[in-house]
DNA sequence: CTGAAAGCGCTTACAG
DNA sequence: CTGAAAGCGCTTACAG
């Protein structure tokens, strides 16, 4: 892999036309007050010597670098391939870069990650907080991302209503026990979810919680969940906050030899990678990630420029509102039909349902 | 959200303590040659004026950035994280940042993206090129993480190694009728595992291969593999060059009564976030992405100091040797001795094997 | 329409 | 041990 130095500059353009720096800049900005035949003249020979605006020269004089930064809680969480395409391409259609900083589930490290970024002059950045972390003063623009339950400007989906709608979903489809699946307690994100299912399960439906942080606490990681018992109760239907957690819960029922959908629904969130694969594929609610991105780049940019209009130490208020993404429904075969009664025809007399 | 502008800079502490802005730096540098008592009293002066030093600055005057840049194929892709938390945490470590730039799958944005990083002044770039393609030459130091077979300075995994451990571990347990999951023909990745799993598996076992892509086209998407037919021609073994067509695998077969691992085995790759959580978990093949990281950053590296001593217009070579970093053997509960017999005889006197 | 000049913040020889 | 000066590449008033 070969590699050139270009050393182009304004200056060797400018040389090479025999006209000044000032001229090569506006004609390549096309910032107007050059003739047409000058600018063509300049870009043509720009792009004979492989011109390429050096960044840090124009950092260094406008005061902006041009990237935002994306500061995550841990790059190892399965929703972040979303969140960073969907942040990549918003930045990008704004002209701007990236760069990335994990803090790795550490709280401690989200503020490593922040100062980094501010080091590396970042113009703004995008952050999606560890659980429950409050985002301190932070010397530049941001934009978090998080459950809007967080005080805070934030963008975020709505998190309450797409749990809402899963549980409309289920109890259109008959459900009435149904096991709630989260993993900490601790989440706002998890938290609006549960709340929401319990709200569209409606008052006239049980609902059990189990936290799997706290299970595998006591049972080790990667243990069953015991949902073949919930079954057992006459449970029929499992919903989880996330995908995964559904994926666990429809392999270890049909690993149970209980058959999904027919006697117990599985619902996820999020849409993951594998969640349209699997056989039954996940019933899930999805947000729109795309969008969110979008706000939190919108804002992180007027907060940008609002801040460039106080460069005398005053501080700028970032006033993105708080806005409620709304979540859209997948609905695929891990739901179906409450069969209870089939289930307990099929355990009281057994064998009479296989031919 | 309040961010206030700091506008600290050298010349502003040199002023308050009535040095020079170039004392400052070496002081803030340690470069050696100012009086300990004076270093001290720059740092301190320094911290309580909040100084953050310019990076543009900086970048102008020594000419390097500090960034280096990550070019993936597609972001959305399953071992994306842990190619993106390697490579973050090995750039960190050596001082650098980490800027992004995804080319969402299309082969025409590769370029796009690597020109994005050279415009943003990445000092070189670890490149995760997109299936077949080759990198053209590119105008800074890049280090490609890819198949070994790929020409080209490459640090890679042994995938071809790693498939003959999983093909090695299948033919111990007795397997000797295993259907073959790949999911692209193109695929040097896939390639080189597929031809290690035969070449473990040895000549007296039947192999068949199943391409996901081809069936797809064919069937539409998220459609069934037809795995039972598989099982009842007497395959008794499932092995894919991923995780993700591990789960497919492991949810049909589940999904169609057939037990995993009593009578069939599952095996994928790369050890992806779900697979030690399903039931019955993953075995699977893991690479050591933190090292290979750590390669790849480490010829980028070296190649951008080479490079540093060729500014006139030279091109350097970044030499980085080919390296396979070996991949470990994940045993978990999807894969177990071939019960054929069992199985067969379960199909002729159906019954006996239940209670 | 074009150009000379200043300056963004830093580092690095060089001189003292 | 400390400082004056140059210069990295760019943009932006300002003058002509």
């Amino acid at each position: 892999m070969a590699s050139s130095r270009p050393a182009t500059n304004l200056s060797a353009i400018a040389a090479a036309l025999g006209v000044s720096v000032a001229t090569v800049s506006n004609a390549l900005s096309g910032k107007g007050r050059v003739s047409p035949e000058l600018v063509e003249r300049i870009r043509k020979t720009a792009s004979e010597l492989g011109y390429v605006p050096s960044s840090a020269g124009r950092a260094l004089r406008t005061g902006k670098s041009g990237v935002l930064g994306l500061v995550l809680p841990d790059i190892a969480n399965p929703l972040f391939p979303q969140i960073a395409q969907a942040i990549e391409k918003a930045a990008v259609n704004a002209g701007y870069g990236v760069l990335i900083a994990d803090s790795r589930g550490e709280i401690a490290m989200q503020t490593d990650a922040i100062n980094r970024l501010i080091e590396r002059g970042v113009d703004g950045m995008v952050i999606v907080p560890r659980r429950g972390t409050r985002i301190g003063d932070v010397d530049c623009p941001v934009a978090v991302i998080d459950s809007p339950s967080t005080p805070g400007n934030t963008v975020a989906a709505d998190h309450w209503d797409g749990g809402r709608q899963v549980g409309e979903y289920l109890a259109a489809l008959g459900h009435n026990k149904v096991v709630l699946l989260g993993k900490n307690r601790d989440s706002n994100v998890q938290n609006d979810r549960l709340g929401g299912i319990r709200d569209g399960l409606g008052k006239a439906c049980v609902t059990e919680t189990l936290w799997v942080d706290a299970i595998e606490k006591a049972d080790g990681a990667g243990c069953r969940l015991g949902l073949a018992d919930g079954v057992a109760e006459g449970f029929t239907a499992f919903a989880a906050v996330s995908d995964l957690h559904a994926l666990r819960a429809l392999t270890e029922l049909q690993r149970e030899g209980i058959e999904v959908p027919e006697e117990a629904s599985v619902t996820g969130f999020d849409d993951l990678i594998f969640s349209a694969v699997v056989t039954p594929p996940l019933t899930t609610m999805r947000m729109d990630m795309g969008r969110i991105a979008d706000l939190a780049v919108d804002a992180l940019l007027r907060a940008i420029d609002a801040d460039s209009g106080f460069e005398n130490g005053l501080a700028a208020e970032v006033t993105a509102e708080i806005s409620k993404v709304p979540m859209a429904l997948v609905m695929r075969g891990s739901t179906g039909k409450k069969k209870h009664d089939a289930i307990e025809a099929k355990k009281t007399t057994a064998g009479e349902l296989t031919p």
